[in-house]
DNA sequence: GACCGTAAGTTTTCCACGAA
DNA sequence: TTCGTGGAAAACTTACGGTC
C-alpha cells in the first residue's frame, strides 16, 4: 500500500503532448500486424545486422500492444521537453494509457492491456551485429520489467492503480540521448487493421514530408512482415487504399509499364501539410518551407520542431508573426542549435 | 480478383459503483 | 457531480482459407 501511494506521486500523463514513436520501430517488421498470436518467428537481414524477433507463450508482440511504447516514448520525450529528468523506469495509469491511445476502460480493455505487456516483455529480439571480424550477439524483451499495483476498493475488489514499466536499455536510449523519434499523426490509433498500421509507419518513416515514396509491391510486402501469399497481399493493400482510412497519406498501386507482367509499384503520397486539419491550423506552414527546413536539418523532424515552435508561441503568449515561413526557419535554426543531435 | 463462410477477436453500449 | 473503473451482452470486424 505504501509502495501504491509512492508511485502514485510520479505518475505521468501525456496530456497535450504529441505522439512519438522510435524511428527503428518503424522500420522493420518487428510487431506482428495480426491479432491472433504470430507464433514463428520474425527474420530480418541485411548485410551488416540480422535481427530475429521470437515469441513469448502468448505470440510475439502486435502493433497494437507497441501503442504502449509508444505511449511510453510519448511520457518520455514530453519531459525531456520540459527539461525534467527521464529515467528507464516509468510509472503510468493504465487508465491514462487507455485512453490516450483510443482504447475502451472496461474491464476487457485492462486484460488486454496486461496481455500487451505480457508479450513486450515476452518477446525476445535477438540481433547480430557484424563489425570487421567480430560479431556480436544482443538479446532482450521490448520492456525488461513490468508491474501493476491494484488497489482494493471498499467492497473488496481491486482495481489497477498504477503501472511501472522499465523499458529495454536500447530504446531507452534511442529516445533520450538518439532522439530518434518522429511524431505520429493520433490518428493512427484510430487504425482498424495492422496493415492499416504498418502501412502509415512505413510512409511516415519513409515518405515523411516528400511529395512521394515509391516501393515495389514485394518488397513493401516483406517490409510489411506480411505472411500472405503476394496475391492475397495485394488484394488486403487495395482493400486498405479503398477505405483511405491512413492518415496524412494516400496510396495507389500501378504497374512500373504497360506490360502485363511489369513489376507493380505501391507509391505513397504525402498529404502533409495540406491535410484539412492543417489547413485550419494557423501554425500549418508552406510545403515549400516545410521542404527547405528539411533540406537544411535533414536529422531533424521537422514536425517535432513545428510543435516546439507552437508550443513557444504560445508559452510566451505571442501572436503568429505576420511573416510566419521566415519565423518558423528562425526557429528551426535555433531549436537545432539547442538540441544537438 | 471477387466473393464467401467461419471462427475468433474486438468494439460498442449501457449501466453501476465508489472515491474525490 | 465528475472521474475512474468494472461487468455483460450484442454487434461488428478481422484474418484467413477456399472457390470460382
Amino acid at each position: 500500500m505504501k509502495q501504491a501511494q509512492q508511485i502514485d506521486l510520479f505518475l505521468g500523463n501525456i496530456a497535450d503532448a504529441s505522439f512519438k514513436d522510435d524511428r527503428v520501430l518503424m522500420e522493420f517488421p518487428f510487431f506482428s500486424i495480426q491479432k491472433q498470436p504470430k507464433m514463428t518467428p520474425i527474420l530480418f537481414e541485411d548485410t551488416r545486422v540480422q535481427i530475429k524477433v521470437e515469441p513469448g507463450p502468448k505470440g510475439i508482440a502486435t502493433v497494437w500492444d507497441k501503442d504502449i511504447l509508444i505511449y511510453l516514448a510519448t511520457l518520455l520525450n514530453d519531459r525531456i521537453e520540459k527539461d525534467l529528468p527521464v529515467s528507464r523506469t516509468i510509472q503510468f495509469a493504465a487508465y491514462d494509457c487507455l485512453k490516450s491511445t483510443g482504447r475502451g476502460t472496461g474491464k476487457r480493455s485492462y486484460e488486454l492491456f496486461l496481455d500487451a505487456l505480457f508479450r513486450l516483455r515476452s518477446t525476445n529480439i535477438v540481433t547480430t551485429i557484424a563489425a570487421g571480424q567480430q560479431r556480436e550477439r544482443r538479446g532482450f524483451g521490448w520492456i525488461e520489467t513490468w508491474r501493476v499495483i491494484e488497489k482494493e476498493k471498499a467492497d473488496g475488489t481491486r482495481i489497477m492503480g498504477a503501472v511501472e514499466v522499465t523499458l529495454n536499455d536500447w530504446m531507452f536510449r534511442a529516445i533520450t540521448k538518439d532522439r530518434r523519434v518522429l511524431t505520429i499523426n493520433p490518428d493512427y490509433f484510430e487504425l482498424k487493421m495492422g496493415l492499416e498500421r504498418r502501412l502509415y509507419e512505413l510512409a511516415r518513416k519513409h515518405c515523411g514530408h516528400q511529395k512521394n515514396w515509391s516501393i515495389s509491391l514485394s518488397k513493401l510486402a516483406n517490409k510489411c512482415g506480411t505472411v500472405r501469399d503476394l496475391r492475397k497481399f495485394r488484394a488486403d493493400l487495395r482493400k486498405v487504399i479503398s477505405r483511405e482510412q491512413i492518415p496524412d497519406y494516400q496510396l495507389f498501386i500501378k504497374r512500373e509499364s504497360q506490360h502485363r507482367k511489369s513489376p507493380e509499384i505501391v507509391t505513397f503520397k504525402s498529404l502533409f501539410p495540406r491535410t484539412k486539419a492543417s489547413q485550419n491550423n494557423p501554425f500549418s506552414i508552406e510545403e515549400t518551407t516545410w521542404s527547405q527546413a528539411q533540406q537544411r536539418y535533414p536529422k531533424y523532424d521537422i514536425q517535432t520542431i513545428q510543435i516546439a515552435w507552437k508550443t513557444w508561441i504560445q508559452g510566451q503568449n505571442q501572436v503568429i508573426p505576420q511573416n510566419k515561413e521566415q519565423a518558423f526557419l528562425a526557429f528551426c535554426e535555433k531549436f537545432v542549435a539547442n538540441n544537438p543531435i
